[in-house]
DNA sequence: ATGTGATCATGC
DNA sequence: GCATGATCACAT
């Protein structure tokens, strides 16, 4: 992908599209349903725009600052679902700061898609929204930074296993594993080495519905 | 084990 | 009805 342009204009076209013609494009079966291909949608947006394959901690078009999200919307265009941003860094997070966080890094230009997210269609016939570029402005950057601040500072404190996912007004802390057995090494109340669930950034609901309902003029 | 892509399913 | 906590598939 060789500029924000070209990215952008391919996403553009994409609207509109079935995922049963856009998997038929690229050779891709369409599952029954996402209970066990629960990231299929992704993927194959990123099949169709060329997003670097992999499971890297960049972003999608690295040489463009650009993080491709796809994000599956109601019959109202509500949010479905929260945003999953990045894996939470547990330890040696002595001198981490906003400006050099993997949140802000990834948030910095996003490219949207909204889909079609309703459980009642058939997962073929589901169409491809309109796409659009983000960048947090000033209070929405603001919102974050607080949010991420704050769970740091829980996390340098030893406070991991007492955030939950009710804390952040934006950007809440949830675990991210594939399942409740994975464990992966945090700091404990007493600055000891604890095990503990991996954890992960998300964007709550309301936060992307205000995004969507600004970009649409929604309501 | 840790990262990517996320949605599922249950409790409130 | 909806968010939280749990979970699924796959790459490295």
């Amino acid at each position: 992908m060789s500029d924000l342009r070209t990215l952008f204009d391919a996403a553009s076209d994409l609207a509109g599209l079935s995922f049963a013609e856009l998997a038929r494009r690229h050779g891709m079966s369409v599952p029954a349903d996402l209970r066990r291909h629960k990231g299929w949608v992704g993927q194959l947006l990123e099949t169709a725009l060329g997003a670097t394959a992999g499971s890297q901690a960049l972003q999608d078009f690295p040489e463009l600052g650009v993080e491709l999200k796809t994000i599956p919307l109601d019959a109202r265009g509500k949010p479905l679902e929260t945003t999953f941003v990045c894996t939470t860094p547990l330890v040696d997070i002595t001198g981490v700061n906003w400006e050099s966080s993997n949140v802000r890094n990834k948030l910095q230009c996003v490219l949207w898609i909204p889909i079609d997210g309703r459980r009642e269609i058939p997962l073929a016939q589901r169409t491809v929204g309109t796409a659009f570029l983000w960048q947090p402005d000033a209070s929405e950057t603001a919102l974050l930074k607080n949010d991420w601040q704050e769970h740091m500072d829980k996390i340098a404190m030893g406070q991991v296993e007492r955030i939950t996912a009710h804390q952040g007004e934006v950007l809440q802390l949830r675990p991210k594993a594939a399942n409740g057995r994975v464990l992966t090494e945090a700091i404990g109340p007493d600055g000891e080495r604890i095990q503990t669930l991996p954890r992960g950034f998300y964007l709550k609901t309301d936060f992307t519905w205000n995004i969507i309902r600004r970009t649409f003029n929604l309501d």
